[in-house]
DNA sequence: TTGATATTTGACACCGGTGTCATTTTGACG
DNA sequence: CGTCAAAATGACACCGGTGTCAAATATCAA
């Protein structure tokens, strides 16, 4: 009973010989099933510890039709954000035998759901991770259902049945983090929106409105300006804003590179920030540390986002109880850095 | 001769029958073999055309013990970098049947190289697409070799035979990049290294001293600060360098976070950028442009980078021209934006 | 001990492709 | 028109797993 010589790994029959059982056995063993004598399980066992076995995925995947795959399917032009997540997401399998892929698609291409559709079907992942902002699209989530491929959907609230989605309260997030202006005495408050139909710009702008409310304030249209999340925009923004004769002291900004957009034209424009301007944005971007003064801003927990969807996902591949629910929301945080000061008086 | 009706999608035994062939004579089709009579390969691609039939990739990665993908294999700090090289990649398996599996390694563990060697012969992998840093470690090149994976390094200088590394001339862009320096009248010109051991940052330093002897003037030791790529020690590097009586008037970063930590020191301390302290940077990254004022760098031109590596790793895949010659070296570029003026007095 | 039933295990087909090699078809030539 | 080599095609095993269902074994009550 030696260890038979190949070329390559050792497969399920090397193992099955070994244990002088049928490569069925072997395979109940690997799937973890019931109804195995345990005297048999462990003959099993040490037969894959001794060969070093490691089941083929591709042959798993023909046969399952299915393959032990999560797939990270994104549109963001963000790559820190689809890293953070996806960090998330790799934490979470490190130690079982899932694997991911990471599909970028083309939101703008109106052969978006094609793609998917193609990928999805050829490649038969056991589940899809769907990042904002392409999470609201519905019609994705119907392709998936129907396509009988299980998706968990990102956002920035709930966008679907709970073992469905991950969502952040961004919305509260942002209203605290307008607070801070408001308690700080500023009272003309500009505003950056982010691009229309964003389910995250809505919201985002929600939490700004629920602050200058809870303030007391009222809500001026035209301290608001239109943006995409795109530093351009947020440049355009910014000098729509500040060129104002009565121009606002605090400026939240939909997300951070917006906000970079805003300052370059403040100190461009010589103010000082956060002397004569205030600013906050959102994302806790790299670039929100980097410029200077390093920017107030509101985290987005991506990584435990991702941690937790992949849970969801694939909580049963992942050696956890089924039993434990996981939950569906997670808090943004308030990052307090330099760009809020206290109104000048 | 009508469609089968089946549940799922159709199979080459579908595209065999329809066709009234073998479905060892559709795989020949498919494959684009030599040898098959004109007529026949009509027939069998009017009957693939007609069903929409798609080779399953797990059976054919089962049959070859080869899967039709890509593996990026990375250990980057930097989100972006990673990014650009992966949407040229993709641009260039745009209308293959290859897929990309993107890979993050943990470049400080000891178990990185037995994590590759799983992952690889598990995978088995079309090729593999490594970024720096870890493209510089011989040891994981040669694990690739040994498992019969080709690789492709990535690297800002030649590092290993032309049809194994892609590479970007860093050393003469910088180079390019410091004279704007000199020519507008720098003498006293600081230097941040990036992390010891690292091709890049040997590379980039090595332009940096071209320059300055370009220009005759002396290398000062005392005019260069150590730095690892982070934000955090471009901070530790301005603190160093401009806390100097006599201060250097201009301060090339090995890298943009380096050169943001820098001008955080520089405008924290009331001096004008680039009036009083002239700034370059390395990558190109958004910070680059977020951060004010715009920071004159060096862009990597990772994107098409990604793309020639793609074609030499699966040329023969993407219906490229066997003999076509691809080249070996591109040219980084000197964008020049708003941290370089002339020296004051 | 015996039969009935529940528990384990195995034989074999199948997932959807490719490789090998034998067989059939084709075309050139005597 | 027959012969034969070359070209085209097909039969069948195989890649390495899983599902189905029957067979073998264990358990228990009578």
């Amino acid at each position: 009973m030696s260890i038979k010589p190949r070329s390559g790994q050792p497969t399920i029959n090397d193992v099955a010989a070994h244990a002088d059982v049928s490569k069925k056995t072997v395979s109940r063993v690997i799937n973890g099933e019931e109804g195995l004598k345990g005297a048999t399980r462990e003959r099993v066992q040490a037969a894959i510890a001794e060969l070093g076995y490691v089941p083929n995925p591709q042959a798993r995947a023909l046969a399952l039709r299915r393959n032990m795959t999560l797939v990270l399917l994104h549109d963001n032009p963000n790559a820190q954000t689809v890293l953070n997540f996806q960090n998330g997401v790799l934490r979470a399998i490190a130690n079982s035998d899932l694997a991911l892929a990471v599909r970028p698609v083309d939101r703008r291409s109106d052969r978006m759901l094609d793609d998917v559709r193609a990928f999805l079907t050829r490649h038969r992942p056991l589940g899809v991770l769907i990042l904002p902002p392409i999470s609201e699209r519905d019609d994705l989530a119907q392709l998936c259902s129907e396509l009988d491929v299980p998706y968990v959907r990102i956002g920035s609230a709930l966008l679907d049945a709970p073992d469905r989605c991950v969502a952040s309260n961004d919305s509260e997030a942002v209203a605290a983090a307008c607070r801070l202006l408001t308690a700080a005495g500023h009272t003309r408050i500009g505003f950056v929106r982010g691009p229309e139909g964003f389910r995250s710009a809505a919201e985002r702008e929600a939490g700004f409105q629920a602050a200058i409310r809870t303030a007391g304030l009222k809500l001026d249209p035209s301290l608001c300006a239109a943006g995409n999340y795109r530093f351009e925009s947020g440049i355009a923004a910014g000098e729509k804003l500040l060129n104002r004769p009565d121009r606002p002291t605090a400026i939240f900004a939909s997300n951070d590179e917006m906000a970079a957009g805003v300052m370059h034209v403040a100190l461009g424009m010589g103010l000082s920030i956060p002397g004569d301007l205030s600013v906050i944005g959102f994302d806790d971007s790299p670039t929100a540390q980097h410029i200077w003064p390093s920017l107030t801003t509101v985290r987005w927990p991506l990584v435990e986002m991702g941690e937790l969807a992949a849970e969801k996902l694939a909580g049963r591949f992942l050696g956890h109880d089924e039993a434990k629910a996981v939950p569906t929301t997670l808090s943004s945080a308030v990052i307090e850095r330099d760009t809020v000061g206290v109104v000048a008086g």
